[in-house]
DNA sequence: ACATTTATTTCAGTCAGTAAAATATTTAGT
DNA sequence: ACTAAATATTTTACTGACTGAAATAAATGT
């Protein structure tokens, strides 16, 4: 069995099918041999050469216990398979202005430790960026004993314009400078594969492997922090356009010639969402209340202002109105609202709701689902471990032989 | 030989290569086996395989002649192919309120006949409806001294939200019915197969076989008649959203609670920019005008009425509002404004280019390119008809034996 | 004529995927 | 307890797409 001979078929090929079953898995937590033939079109006899393979690598396994819904009567019972969440570590890290927050998960996904890096300057130069990732990364794999060979992937999620597909950052509020090809020098310092990647993408990925988006092929989800993100999910694969710089729901106009961004243009959405657009609002009408942050102006709305409501009022109607449009647009499964933190309870009102709904071209079919989703403050970090575990799955199947005989 | 054993793999595995190499050519007109070869990532003798058996089945051809650019010096010389003209008669039909206009186009789409079907009521039943395409099939067919049954494939375009993979109408405005399930009924009058879409994904088509999306990836299309329609191409296939009814850019709102549109909503970008907007405007400032068309509207503008300046100035405003938003969101290759005549120099005028450049989130990379084509009065007709030549087209591969040994 | 270059085809082999048969594991009925 | 029926999974034998390497084809340069 000489192995010089280089194989016949190409890797991407013989993997398609093992990598489809592996992703279906993940979508379903577990799921039998004979539903993953029926959801991929494919025979049992594929399956059961594809799970074997993928179990013999230790990406998936055999769930011990019993079934627990019988779908029928009689017969052998079909044996539930899983991700094998013990297989491999992989570290998920978001960048954020005043600090560095960093998760480890299992294959699986579940939380092993986290850790919250502070940060002495908002922007860093390439080389201490990296570094400043290494040394947070080093102290949470401290906490649970291991070291950073111990991870299998590492994926960082930081704002900005980021080819994702090539490790390479155009521009980024967290770098001093522009056009960082970060494939060359992660390496550097992170001995174990790492990917760089827009975090409004990467919490679209936390939706899609934990959260409201698991299943669904069309799905969009917003954020909104201090500015208003948008991760477009479309036949299962996140969209990130033509140059990597689309998704800018932020700024899509809402009026013509309006509300002065923080971009430069006028009348983006977030100059009439984002939090410095409300408590500028607040002030303009009033130089002595000065506000701030949001959740004063709604202590103030909540006592009878009538100008707060009015200042959160006018937010939810423009936002409605983007979301309306992005349905108009994309005819999504679902939108996912998905914040870090509570308190923006203006734009999820049943006002707002309504904006939606009388902004959507209806013909018949109901509205796409709403979903609104609190994740607290790991958010961003547990978006990028989703990326991170996917990255590291498409390298660990790479990786499997060809089928035994 | 028996031939009775099912075949081994399924027909879809099959054939998606010789589908690739298929698409292939036909958005490069003519192209050598090598070129495919790499262009696709495949080996050469997997291309020498696939194209025997286009050959073979007819769908492809060698070019005859020199090849007309030589690439090097010495060598063998490529031989480009291309498809087959011939091989199979297609007709593309698109239904506008007063008339079907038909395209019979040969397998390279080349027009071979072409007819518009006058028609007496703007809404049909679903069975006037189909016996009026027959008509109108028959007699463009009759034009080249064919018959119904030489068609290989009829694509229809209609307005409305069409599920075009299961050939069924939600709603269309042609239609006195609602739900019609097309599937069923095209085939009782018309003996080939037929399909039919939303009239702007066809626009699409003709832009991606035929215009200028041709060998692009993700384009948007934009086209303004009586209402503004958008076509998403995407990954080179056209988005449909989830219920098939995305795309609705002519309802974006551009303004909240802005002007009323003819679909009951208030500040839909077509209540700004479509012909009845304009022409309402106008009445709403004197009575007395009273411009029948656009191009009343342009004569006074041209002429020196102000208020006529303001009103398409203002639609222009609206449109680039509305095309920047898209770029934000989309970043795509290129976006095509598609039309069927002239006159609507409103909407691609200068300014209307520096709104979108003002309105687009810009960082280092260039803007998309924003083409303008006017296509004259068949561009519908052969939107259909690139849609059925790429139907026939994988209902003939579909049928291509296993390779032969 | 002959070497060189490049394109395409042929050849022999690998391997993913398949249908059908075999096997495994359960319940229902007697 | 035993058998039949039902359902899940595995094994078997095979098909056929794809591959690299070698062979062949068709041109140019010397």
């Amino acid at each position: 069995m000489l192995k010089s001979k280089a194989s016949q078929t190409s890797i991407e090929q013989r993997n398609t099918t093992r990598m489809r079953v592996l992703d279906h898995i993940r979508s379903r937590d577990s799921v039998s041999r004979i539903d993953i033939a029926s959801a991929l079109q494919t025979s049992p006899a594929t399956v059961t050469s594809a799970t074997a393979d993928l179990i013999s690598a230790g990406l998936i396994k055999e769930v011990p216990g019993d079934p627990p819904l019988k779908s029928s009567k009689r017969g052998r019972p079909r044996v539930l398979l899983q991700l094998d969440g013990g297989s491999y570590l992989v570290a998920g890290l978001k960048v954020a202005r005043h600090a560095m927050s960093v998760i480890l998960v299992d294959f699986q996904g579940t939380p092993l430790a986290s850790y919250n890096h502070p940060l002495a300057d908002a922007q860093m130069t390439p080389e201490v960026f990296v570094r400043t990732i290494r040394d947070a990364l080093q102290e949470a794999s401290a906490q649970i004993g291991k070291t950073l060979e111990d991870l299998s992937g590492v994926s960082i999620g930081i704002a900005g314009l980021v080819d994702a597909e090539n490790n390479f950052v155009h521009w980024s509020s967290s770098l001093t400078e522009r056009n960082i090809d970060f494939g060359q020098i992660l390496p550097k310092e992170i001995p174990c594969p790492a990917f760089i990647e827009n975090d409004a993408n990467l919490v679209a990925k936390a939706e899609q492997h934990f959260g409201y988006g698991k299943g669904l092929k069309n799905f969009l989800v917003v954020t909104i922090e201090h500015g208003v993100g948008l991760g477009i999910v479309l036949d299962g694969q996140l969209y990130r356009g033509e140059r990597g710089c689309g998704a800018e729901f932020g700024h899509a106009k809402v009026q013509l010639d309006g509300a002065l961004c923080q971009c430069g243009q006028r009348g983006c959405l977030e100059a009439y969402v984002g939090d410095y657009a409300l408590i500028r609002e607040m002030t303009v009408v009033d130089q002595n209340q000065n506000p701030r942050t949001v959740a004063d102006i709604y202590d103030k709305a909540r006592s009878g202002d009538v100008m707060a409501a009015s200042v959160l009022g006018r937010a939810g109607q423009m936002f409605g109105l983007g979301i309306s449009n992005l349905i108009n647009l994309f005819d999504p499964e679902c939108i996912i609202l998905s914040g870090g933190q509570k308190g923006l309870e203006h734009l999820y009102s049943d006002e707002v709701m309504t904006r939606i709904r009388s902004g959507v071209v209806n013909v018949d079919t109901p509205l796409p689902e709403i979903k609104v989703h609190h994740w607290g403050d790991q958010m961003w970090a547990k978006g990028a471990a989703a990326y991170a575990i996917e990255q590291v799955s498409i390298l660990k199947v790479k990786d499997i032989p060809a089928h035994a005989s």
